[in-house]
DNA sequence: CGCCTGACGAAAC
DNA sequence: GGTTTCGCCAGGC
């Protein structure tokens, strides 16, 4: 079930505006499906600044402090390598957590990453 | 207020 | 085909 027509952006009244880039990176990569992943550059591309894939791992690191959980493990760069490791609690974290999704990592590279590649603008588009 | 860095990516060399 | 540079945007110093 794909329901884009989400609230893609949801304005709190504090004041604090979360319609930035941040929060919908975080909306997408919630999203993403167990046992799939996607790259940095997809999810940007999905917002339509596929440019910006620098800024997704950016939001990534205010991921750490939001509510809702962000998968970020499920994120990786092109290159299906887990780039983002060691921004975790802990180097292993990542890798444990795709494996446990039932996605074989070998040092620190996705297996089959074309063929678990969950791409947002594709699939929740 | 300006320069550097950064969990990326694609083009250039 | 591997290495280097630029681009993007935001935040830290």
């Amino acid at each position: 079930m794909r329901k884009s027509s989400e609230n893609l952006r949801t304005v709190k009244p504090s004041g604090a505006r979360e319609t930035s880039f941040f929060e919908q990176v975080f909306d997408v990569v919630r999203q993403i499906p167990k046992g799939r992943v996607t790259s940095y550059g997809a999810v940007a591309a999905a917002l339509g600044t596929k440019m910006s894939a620098r800024m997704v791992g950016w939001a990534m690191n205010a991921a750490h402090h939001v509510k809702p959980r962000v998968p970020a493990h499920r994120v990786v760069n092109r290159n299906g390598l887990l780039s983002g490791k060691m921004h975790f609690e802990y180097p292993e974290q990542m890798q444990e957590l795709l494996e446990k999704e039932g996605i074989a990592v070998l040092e620190d590279q996705v297996q089959d990453f074309r063929k678990i590649f969950w791409d947002p603008a594709k699939e929740l588009f």
